[in-house]
RNA sequence: GGGCUGGUAGCUCAAUGGUAGAGCAGUUGCCUUUUAAGCAAUUGGUUCUGGGUUCGAAUCCCAGCCGGCCCA
């Protein structure tokens, strides 16, 4: 490999004069791995033996006691801090960051030579003692290590991070690696997930999987995306909602079932949507909405406690601190309705009444919208965002579901609460209906023309008797929102929806990969043939 | 879909019509307990794309692509 004197990178790419590749990070990268290969070092293992991760390892140290404990971990190399004979580094792994101190003296001269070649971003696995440095921070002492996976591409800044948001959704993963407060983010929606689990489990809810293509999109009212199965030559919808397939578990005897899963609406993007956002659904045989009343508060209560370690969290939009400890406040739709356009006979009141009420409120209303609509306009627009604390609202209008039971005493509402936390909606829940023939009425008052869109084979069922339910709906991703303090719903999905980049964009990224690859390889190998294994 | 706004080195950002810069990263030296390690030297640009105005454009105008915020 020629190279000038006192200069670093040089190659002789198609050419005999050589060419400076040092300000080319990919390419000083692939240059390397190319030296690697030749001198018959696979630098993509198959594996590493690890004892233990970055944290568990630490918490082993015991004060006083240096090089007592042997540990063998594995992650990417985040830091260097080189001082000559001795350097500093640090990887991290799933658990956070660890520091290794690499000693020219312990690991040798050929390894250490090896280890100052390294990049940030390797994969690289350690052996070593933990003990404590003069500043106070436990480190692993390397005795040796081993390169697993070589990194191609360098890391973004290490201070800075990552804060193109177009990039942090794109290449989540380099988020994860240089944002830790993405990295701990994201883990706390997998920890939220978790206790859900956990917690409906330990009450005797059964998980299931209903299906995703359906033929019709039921259970809410929402555009479906549609899709195509080839060899059944039908179409399908992927969808909307969990519910009806859910009610036909309780007509089927599980009398406790709940789904995580993810549903499809194919309408706008924006800081609170995303095209695919996932739901958990409960339903409970023999309870209503009143015992999902109890269900969300424990589960709630408990999910703060166990992720967060506390029962209250601040809510930056608003300033306040929302409490989940205490109380929380039940109120009916129609007060909350009759509190805020200061008018107690506002059911009474004729639709060009309620669109001067509304306009009044500083609502802009369309002509063609039916009284409730008028109506829970204001409910969306001027209080809904205004409940922070846990508020129960109950009793909504009956237009507004067609698959919860009729208030015994109104026969304009229904028998449901909407849990409204931080000025969102967080949990619908209704007392379920099980009496088919109103249920058949309310899809069919609700479908107007089309009728075709009415789940039959769903009323079939309720026609062999479901068990009175309560049921829930609770967005995970809207809660995560809540519970991370995020400021959009893309900040708490691994990987929201973006449009596609332009074509002529990605095949200039790929091109660059694979010319890069195999014109560095193919030139070095030709140089420095593969020793024969 | 509408309004506002952004796209400059691998990353984070400057440059307000007149020679495209800095920090980190990279490269080359020095440094065996560092903490954004330090010291010295140094490389690196299709200023998102395509048009236009101008003696001259990262900067002004038009169109497009991809984001962000607000609204529907």
């Amino acid at each position: 490999m020629p190279r000038a004197a006192g200069h670093g990178y040089f190659f002789p790419f198609m050419s005999d004069t050589p060419i400076d590749i040092s300000h080319d990070q990919h390419a000083v990268r692939r240059q390397k791995l190319a030296e690697m290969r030749a001198a018959g070092f696979d630098p993509f293992r198959a594996s590493f033996a690890t004892t233990h991760f970055s944290a568990d390892a630490l918490k082993l140290h015991v004060d006083g006691q240096d090089n007592a404990v042997t540990v063998a971990v594995a992650g990417r190399l985040v830091v260097i801090r080189d001082m000559g004979k001795s350097q500093f580094v640090k990887i991290l792994d799933q658990q956070g960051q660890i520091q290794l101190y690499v000693k020219k003296d312990v690991v040798g001269d050929e390894a250490y030579a090896a280890f100052k070649k390294l990049d940030l971003g390797d994969i690289l696995g350690a052996k070593g003692t933990l003990f404590k440095t003069k500043t106070g921070e436990v480190t692993v002492r390397v005795e040796s290590y081993t390169l697993v996976s070589k990194a191609l591409r360098p890391l973004p800044e290490k201070w800075h991070g990552l804060s193109d948001p177009e990039q942090v959704y794109r290449q989540r993963y380099l988020d994860l690696i240089v944002n830790d407060e993405s990295r701990k983010r994201l883990m706390l929606r997998s920890r939220i997930v978790s206790h859900i689990r956990r917690f409906l489990e330990d009450q005797k809810f059964i998980e299931v999987e209903t299906p995703v293509l359906q033929n019709i999109a039921g259970g809410a009212a929402a555009r479906p995306f549609t899709t195509h199965h080839n060899t059944l030559g039908v179409d399908f919808v992927l969808r909307i909602s969990l519910e009806l397939y859910l009610k036909r578990l309780l007509v089927g005897g599980y009398d406790r079932v709940f789904e995580i899963g993810r549903n499809f609406r194919n309408e706008g993007v924006s800081r609170r949507h995303n095209p695919e956002f996932t739901m958990l659904e409960v339903y409970q045989a023999y309870s209503d909405y009143r015992g999902m009343m109890t269900l969300i508060k424990d589960l709630l209560t408990t999910l703060c406690l166990d992720v967060l370690g506390t029962s209250e969290i601040k809510h930056a939009a608003s300033g306040q601190v929302i409490n989940f400890g205490g109380p929380w406040r039940e109120v009916k739709y129609k007060d909350l309705i009759r509190t805020e356009t200061g008018d107690p006979q506002w059911f009474d009141r004729s639709k060009a009444e309620k669109i001067a009420g509304a306009e009044k409120l500083g609502l802009s209303v369309d002509p063609k919208w039916e009284e409730f609509e008028i109506t829970n306009e204001i409910f969306s627009k001027r209080i809904e965002p205004n409940l922070i604390q846990p508020t129960f609202v109950t009793h909504l209008p009956k237009e507004l579901c067609p698959l919860a039971k009729i208030t015994p005493d109104d026969s304009t509402t229904l028998d449901v609460f909407e849990l409204c936390i931080g000025g969102m909606e967080i949990a619908p829940a209704y007392s379920e209906q099980n009496d088919p023939d109103v249920q058949r009425a309310m899809f069919e008052a609700q479908a107007g023309e089309e009728k075709q869109n009415i789940d039959q084979d769903f009323l079939l069922a309720l026609e062999y008797g479901m068990p009175p339910a309560g049921g829930m709906g609770v967005g995970i991703d809207r809660l995560c929102i809540l519970l991370t303090g995020a400021e959009s719903i893309r900040d708490v999905i691994l990987f929201p929806q973006l449009r596609q980049r332009a074509e002529g964009e990605r095949r200039d990224d790929q091109q660059s990969t694979q010319e890069a690859s195999t014109a560095l390889d193919k030139h070095f190998n030709d140089l420095n043939p593969k020793p024969a294994n």
